[in-house]
DNA sequence: AATTGCATGTAAGGAGTTACATGATTAA
DNA sequence: TTAATCATGTAACTCCTTACATGCAATT
């Protein structure tokens, strides 16, 4: 079980900013790491059971005021596991990418097809852009997380942007070429 | 069945540049496509007897010289099915990125694991870079495709590049940075 | 009083990869 | 002759999402 799921690391590495419920984990992964990374809770509940019985986080059962709830935190065990993990090489297998699969098939149909395509993802990543940079600089303000952390993070973000624009640039250079095309090819 | 998987799609559009066997699509995924899709046999087979039953690709068995194998082209039926695909919206939703989840976590961690990790990227990468320069070289001179097809192939190739152009920008960015940080922290 | 958010889990089902099984043909 | 490629399929298994189920606490 768990062969090549990253799911127990992302627990472990979530534990590492601080001791969290499993609701808890799963909010900071839609906030936090929302942009590269999902867990959902049919997911954490199980692995945050059997990361337990392998000894890799702590259980404590808060019943004081308020909800009770079971706060998970990393073991010195848990922390070695989550290390070595950082240590190995990472698989940079290219996800799929439905967008490309789209304009690829499209130069069977209609030049308007793709151009659709090119012209929601410009606005898409244009939008995506807005969010990221706004993250941006407001990274510096979050003292919930250390300097290491928010130096970490603002990376991460910083890699969503590149990439955005790329996108954008990419698909601005696609709509010009496209536009190009008909002008010269539908009016003989 | 199939409610959201694309694989259907994937083989329409691989059989509108011609009528293929089912291990031919498979190639095709994997030679032409790859960098940013993939198809298992353990997919496709399957998907084609579906597609069969639905009408949407045609079957001819090929008895002749050499080997015997079982040709698909699309149907009528089957263009329009996968031309209401790629009028489709499509979800821009992020991938995982395992590098970025190990880069994030690297914050608790000595520096060394997450520079580590930059420099196998921007390898990666950077010889990633290479091989789709090669293509786009390449493209012009692919006859077997039609004039559309080897635009819209380049276009696809075009964000390979620039996508991977901003990854080894970035983990290049992230070095320099880390670098100033061990050299004013590490050492008091 | 009603809704939203916190909190924990299970079950069902789809998507996809990998391994297995089989066999023919072709090139080295 | 032996390895690689062509060719077709199935079975098992993992991963993951979504829906379901339940209930309390805080807010409006």
């Amino acid at each position: 079980m768990a062969k090549d799921s990253k799911t127990q690391f992302a627990i472990l590495g979530v534990l590492t900013f601080g001791p969290q419920s499993g609701y808890a984990i799963a909010k900071f992964c839609r906030e936090v790491v929302g942009f590269f990374w999902s867990e959902s809770f049919g997911r954490i509940y199980p692995q945050l059971k059997q990361l337990h019985a392998q000894g890799l986080v702590r259980k404590r059962d808060q019943t004081g005021s308020g909800r009770k709830k079971t706060i998970y935190s990393v073991t010195a065990k848990g922390r070695r596991v989550l290390e070595e993990w950082l240590k190995e090489p990472t698989s940079h297998q290219p996800a799929r990418n439905e967008t490309l699969l789209k304009v690829f098939f499209g130069a069977e149909f209609p030049t308007e097809l793709s151009t659709n395509q090119l012209s929601a993802l410009v606005e898409a990543q244009t939008e995506m852009l807005k969010v990221l940079k706004g993250i941006e600089q407001q990274v510096e303000t979050m003292t919930e997380f250390s300097e290491q952390q928010r130096l970490h993070f603002g990376m991460t973000i910083r890699l969503g942007i590149l990439v955005a624009q790329a996108r954008v640039k990419w698909a601005r250079e696609c709509l010009a070429i496209l536009k190009l095309e008909s002008n010269n090819g539908n009016t003989p």
